[in-house]
DNA sequence: CGTCCCTTTGATCCATTTCAACATTCGTGG
DNA sequence: CCACGAATGTTGAAATGGATCAAAGGGACG
């Protein structure tokens, strides 16, 4: 299995130069794989938390409920990303994992992290980072949450899923797909999904955005920044402190 | 300095049992000591990220601004507590830090993780799940942000906070102080500090709380636990998968 | 005892929700 | 290849939770 077929290693190695050692090591943990339909569930909130995956590929989210039946989306997942990580430190998972589309995913064991721990001093510091990094990234989303218009929150979310989409995926421009539906979009920004269809329109309307089937155009993606005083989380992380092999 | 002395190994114990060699390892952390004033701010957003901090005594939290203003706190810190955490994945701070009360910290260098990553798995297991345990947290932060009406934000935020302060101090009852005005939890919480004095009277002609000076009783918790589904992650982890020293 | 900060109160306003109907797209089987 | 039904998106009217604004109380502290 050459690393070049690996997601994960893709995604981690734009931040840290990794040995051959520790390819392998992130390598065995997409050794299996699963296919789901879209719109499965493949764990519920609450089940023991056996299994970390590895996306392959297409697009998933986490969710819980509230017991009146409010959602909230609290991460949507894109190739290379590791889901089920903050379940870790709990015995049971928090939240419940459903694909948006067909999606290959790589289940791994929680205790193959113990090994990691212990063996690569380097990748311990990565994946710290990288739990720490996705803090940073959730109160990011907590302050638009918190304090924007819905206006704001979907340029916000926008300019998120292009950062990311970026880093796997270095050609893009200022399209993106977008698989999921209004009431997902809602669900994940704390609005409804009338207001949703409202607001892209509205967006349209004044030329941020251009809409083509689930294909979505960033128009003007400078005046967006601004408007959230958006900073980009994942270009790049400091790995100055990181130990040496 | 014996051990107990120490808030965070008073934190950590609580989890798993650390070894003679890793207390003194955390012990070193807290070797500085500085004290600030009421009201003051210790490091703001953007400025280069150079220390962690252990909280020795005191309440701050962390926020953000946007450019207008509008202000998100996005942690409140309480003895024991690690400062900056998520920022150290990244080259500059996220959030200003202010003290609600005279506070006594112990700043300690970035650097200082590295040599845990190297020398001890255990201690690095541990830092590993709590940030990931911290990130369960701001999911749930997130879900009331995104879901709930004020007086469930507000008694969110009132579980939420006991159940952290029931870690360090097992004596604790259904009183707690809140040293914290209106308008810093308005900003925690995502509304305004008109809204909360007028959820508060309500909670309290309600027969949910009792305010007395700023000591804060909690009533009925078990119904406040039924209007949050709330749940607990302070009391424990799951640390079976640690690797042994 | 005056000043400043915090909390309370009441009136009014507005962004978003709710509800309900209608339009569109999409997948599916006939 | 078309017809159908279900899911998704759009539209408009009415309702509402919380924001905003402004003024008045209350407490702590010099």
């Amino acid at each position: 299995m050459s690393s070049t077929s690996s997601c994960l290693v893709t995604k981690l190695s734009h931040y840290v130069s990794l040995s051959q050692a520790d390819c392998a090591r992130l390598a065995t943990l997409e050794k299996a794989e699963r296919t789901f339909d879209a719109g499965h569930e493949v764990y519920q909130g609450g089940d023991e938390n056996k299994d970390l995956y590895v996306v392959k590929h297409g697009w998933a989210f986490s969710y819980t409920d509230l017991p009146d039946g409010r959602r909230q989306i609290v991460k949507i997942h894109h190739p290379g990303d590791i889901i089920g990580f903050p379940d870790v430190a709990l015995k049971h998972a928090t939240t419940t994992l459903r694909t948006v589309e067909d999606v290959c995913l790589c289940p791994f064991p929680k205790s193959s992290l113990d090994e990691i721990l212990r063996e690569s001093p380097k990748l311990s510091a990565l994946l710290l980072s990288i739990a720490l990094r996705d803090q940073v990234v959730l109160i990011d989303v907590l302050r638009a949450m918190g304090r924007m218009s819905a206006q704001e929150r979907v340029s916000y979310m926008l300019l998120d899923l292009i950062s990311r989409l970026r880093i796997t995926n270095p050609g893009m421009t200022d399209t993106i797909r977008l698989p999921m539906t209004q009431s997902q979009i809602a669900d994940y920004l704390g609005l409804t999904n009338v207001y949703i269809s409202k607001t892209f329109i509205r967006m349209e309307e004044d030329g941020y955005i251009h809409r083509d089937q689930n294909r979505l155009q960033i128009l003007r993606e400078d005046a967006m920044i601004e408007l959230t005083d958006f900073h980009d989380r994942y270009a790049d992380m400091d790995t100055s402190w990181f130990p040496q092999d």
